[in-house]
DNA sequence: ACTATAATTCATCAAGCGATGAATTATAGT
DNA sequence: ACTATAATTCATCGCTTGATGAATTATAGT
């Protein structure tokens, strides 16, 4: 009845679930509320494997956390007409990215006690997705629409998920959609008075 | 040359310090990272005196956090033209929430990491702004209408100031109410498609 | 003047944190 | 079969946290 030691059988299985347990923990109390105890516990493993494994805590924060949005996804959001896009950004976002564990809510929740969690956000929406989708809308002040339309949504993101405010909790995604898409096509493409 | 014991003096200023460095403490690390020996640091005085006047963390958390908007700030965002009332949130939103030590972010940075913070900054949205102001408009869906204009300046706080999307963070005040104004007019007033 | 009490620091507690070296067991390479 | 190495737990370290009882000094009430 051995407790310690190498674990029989194919091994490929552990990483896996400490990166699942990881995000999932991370994502429902922050950066510093998961515990590498409570991680190891919910993967079901030593807290020292996280550490054989990963290195340190924030290593294992960064590895959790890369790929929040794939390129052909991104395409998906730019390509098509440019009066749908608002709709479009709307409907992947309130999909996607509006589980309790996606990465993104994630990654906001880390983000507001963790100053290198802030840094990976801020980088993600700047380099995916302010950067190309503003070149792809183009003109003087392309960035900042952009940089509001991402503003909007993480504010539906946070209110929704995090403040949990009962309207928006309730709220279906397709009613969600129809509410925010015309203020974000708002940000994108109406000129300023 | 004694160090321990009472002050010489009027004593009702410690009070007041420490809620100060309690308040901006929360506001730039959040409720886990605002430690007592921290904010005790920053008033100048020993941690055990904040547990001899407010009791525990958590108590001067409630305590630092009283009345983010008063009634009569309130009044002013609710009368008046119903068409202006979208300029006059955003003007109200940009110019009194966003600094970095407002209690309206601070409450967002410990919102994330710990529910009871959640819990006081969901029901100061929906007692103090989604109930009166949703009243004031009237309609099936006021509340929901109301709740997004909610999560859109949060949106833009959390991504100004947590974030610190570069964009948002150089833009002035004026230019920020100019372009979510009519954001948050359409979710006013548009009726639904 | 005396005394009760308010305000303050100091010393210390138990609990929980991330990290790490050592021991243990299984697999892979020869 | 033997050995090097990969995967795993255990025990433990040093640190930080929030909390608290005891000691100390000033003020307020009489």
């Amino acid at each position: 009845m051995s407790r310690t030691g190498r674990r029989p059988g194919d091994a490929t299985r552990t990483r896996v679930d400490i990166l699942e347990a990881g995000r999932a923990a991370f994502a429902s109390h922050g950066y510093e509320g998961a515990t590498m105890r409570r991680i190891a516990g919910e993967a079901g493993v030593d807290s020292a494997l996280i550490a054989y494994h990963f290195g340190t805590k924030e290593q294992l924060f960064v590895a959790a956390h890369q790929l929040p949005i794939s390129p052909s996804e991104l395409a998906l959001l730019i390509d098509g007409p440019r009066e749908e896009m608002g709709e479009r950004i709307a409907r992947f976002s309130m999909t996607m990215l509006a589980t309790d564990e996606s990465t993104a809510v994630s990654l906001m929740r880390s983000s507001a006690s963790n100053p290198s969690a802030a840094a990976m956000l801020r980088e993600f929406v700047e380099g995916t997705l302010v950067e190309p989708i503003a070149e792809q809308i183009g003109g003087p002040d392309s960035r900042e629409r952009v940089a509001l339309v991402v503003a909007q949504i993480l504010g539906v993101l946070f209110a929704r998920h995090i403040v949990r405010i009962p309207e928006l909790v309730l709220a279906s995604v397709d009613d969600l959609v129809d509410r925010i898409a015309p203020s974000l096509q708002l940000y994108l493409t109406e000129p300023l008075r």
